[in-house]
DNA sequence: CGTAATGCGGATATTGTATATCCATTAGGA
DNA sequence: TCCTAATGGATATACAATATCCGCATTACG
């Protein structure tokens, strides 16, 4: 069980956005070259940001993308599962309906027991990342790094910010 | 993300073998049929079972799989790991390494924040597996399964038992 | 205007892993 | 001795993750 390779690369893209001036947009290839990380697949899971409100594109040269909503306001829950997709870890197929002891086309009431189990685990996992806000990581992140890698970086960005 | 079919299918095995009286076997034959899996695959994941020491297999006809210690020491997440792996959901590959205006070669201390918040989920999720016990399990379907569906299980089972 | 850079979406190739099956071997009960 | 069982290796199949490519609409800038 591993999460896509998808859900790093945007994490860390959403936590350089957070970083960026108020307005400020980075194009995808900036992103991917910040990264080194291959610019078109990188582009697909910004996509799938895009599309549930977490960041929000823009077209034309300058284009790019910025945060939709305040770093405050956009937990890792938010961000793993755009990328990932809000289903369960654990799929429960129901094989305790499978035994030949069974009246066929026996149906429970309720569900599995073991499949509760395996989703209250998923529950506290959700839970976790519900509370971590991308706000938390920047603040975070600049508390943390040195401050000559913190001006470079920034340096960086500078370059490659539209708009 | 999601975790293997043979995880909900150990795990059912191991309810079934929890519930069985002391000592007594079950094959991968009947418990493949018992669950309507093909039998050898889910050999495959019982093998990993053995091979941690949760179960335990025995040879000849006769032979099969028995609980290789209580069900009350035996957790969700023993059970889980054995099959899945104990790897963490997130891998971290560093990618803050790879900013083009790092020194090359650019090895940070510590481990990364975005790593340190996905990991944390990840515990909290295996924390809450490692709190189930097999035995908490079994005595909930005692309690909450109907007899008449019980009764039918244990004449079916004790058909099959081993030893 | 026209050109180039951008996000967007579709199509497709490539790789890797989960799923599944088969077989040879070893061991034990009848 | 024969049958049945676990074990481990090899291999096939299906599907998802990874990655690339292309055409399109949009927009800044000269």
């Amino acid at each position: 069980m591993q999460l896509r390779n998808q859900v790093e690369w945007v994490l860390h893209c959403c936590a350089i956005l957070a970083m960026l001036p108020e307005g400020a947009r980075l194009s995808t290839r900036a992103l991917a070259e910040f990264h080194g990380v291959p610019k078109e697949y990188l582009s697909k899971a910004l996509q799938s940001l895009a599309q549930v409100g977490i960041v929000e594109g823009s077209l034309g040269p300058a284009g790019g993308y910025r945060l939709a909503r305040p770093a405050s306001a956009i937990s890792f829950l938010d961000i793993v599962e755009a990328v990932e997709g809000g289903g369960r870890s654990f799929a429960c197929t129901e094989i305790r309906c499978n035994a030949p002891c069974h009246p066929p086309g026996f149906r429970p009431e309720g569900p599995c027991q073991v499949a509760r189990i395996m989703w209250r685990a998923d529950d506290a996992w959700r839970r976790e990342l519900a509370a971590q806000s991308l706000s938390a990581l920047a603040d975070q992140l600049g508390r943390e790094l040195p401050a000559d890698l913190q001006s470079r970086t920034a340096g960086w960005l500078k370059k490659r910010i539209s708009s």
